[in-house]
DNA sequence: GTCTATAGAATGATAGAC
DNA sequence: GTCTATCATTCTATAGAC
């Protein structure tokens, strides 16, 4: 066969292989989100993809493997987030736009925050090694920026640390919780408005709450 | 046998019976919280308590049902600090004992949170009467209360369901995500010191974010 | 009440024809 | 690249001897 002919038909495979890597990839969050690692099946995540159960190992021969590409994309998304609290002489235009950001990502993609909820609560197997490199280097550069605040007289005399984590638990609240917060609301998803009021009460009691007038 | 003998017999089974149940109630909290439902297995439940899986099986015939009992007590442990947010004129006094008691139970119960937390991550399967019956009655009278304090000037208007969510995000993400949180602190669990200094971190936020002072 | 053995189903993963 | 068949293991649950 020709060059172009094994080109073109290589170039269709792969097309091929992206499609089904990625209907693969995305029931795979689906299915880890909600069972967890050890309670989710191949069998599951292969239905729910469309796919028979011998296709998805053709792709991720391990579940580990499939895993840990699931939180390799969830670790980036969550990056991106991370990088709108950059620095800033004002505390409340930065925190505002990243709670907003991160709340915004819990509606947009809450199943990888479930799947990161989920990982954590098992004691981090698969991705302890982000939490004590890239995690930790970013959470000390965030407080001192927070520290930095407070001794300009910015905001009030807080532990940073734990700023950070009420941020991430509002924030992430409404993700991973989301189920409970819909039945509470009458068994309906948070409409616009309510999404938005969620949004303007969580960002003022924070700034409200560490001296930054709102 | 008198009936004496059948009586100390009985006593004596009855104990065993107590003591072996507990036993596999402890472990299987422990064992549903690190790997919900799904994940978790009846051998590994059994393996911790440290009898046999035949035995597990003998005191509880299913794993359902096992499990439904591990949630019902977490479920009455989480009533008892829900009752501290009682009726009151005074919300810094009612809202800081209500976050106290529930930083409290995230130290002392961080199992039973979590259990909680993959429960509702995979949509409430077993507790949905639960959430929409005692959860939403619960919710209803306290959002009432705090929507009296707000037309009574008390506390500044903010909606009050999202005030209970983030009280409820940040108390229970110290449990949930206690691994994360100590890989953050060194690797170490926050001394008695951290967490008081935590405590009192969330509390001040919250109150001071809705106009309390503190 | 305990324990060994095992049934019967589901699971992760692979072989091999197409 | 797809799919049926299947293996080895693990899982929930039970039977039955002690």
């Amino acid at each position: 066969m020709s060059a172009q002919g094994a080109s073109i038909r290589n170039g269709h495979k792969a097309a091929i292989r992206e499609e089904n890597e990625k209907a693969i990839l995305d029931a795979a969050e689906e299915v880890f989100a909600e069972y967890g690692f050890s309670g989710a099946s191949t069998g599951r995540i292969a239905e729910r993809a469309g796919i028979p159960k011998a296709n998805l190992h053709y792709y991720f021969p391990t579940k580990k493997g499939l895993y840990r590409r699931v939180i390799d994309n969830i670790f980036n998304v969550w990056l991106e987030a991370a990088n709108s609290l950059d620095d800033s002489d004002d505390p409340g235009e930065a925190l505002t736009r990243y709670i907003h950001a991160k709340m915004d990502l819990s509606r947009s993609r809450p199943l990888g925050s479930k799947v990161w909820a989920n990982e954590i609560i098992q004691r981090a197997p698969i991705i302890q090694d982000y939490l004590e490199i890239t995690l930790r280097e970013w959470t000390d550069s965030r407080t001192g920026m927070i520290q930095r605040w407070i001794d300009e007289g910015k905001i009030l005399p807080i532990e940073p640390r734990y700023l950070l984590y009420m941020i991430w638990a509002t924030t992430q609240h409404y993700a991973d919780f989301g189920h409970q917060i819909a039945t509470l609301n009458d068994g309906k998803e948070l409409s616009d408005e309510q999404w938005e009021e969620a949004k303007r009460t969580a960002t003022e009691i924070i700034l409200r709450g560490i001296g930054v007038a709102v």
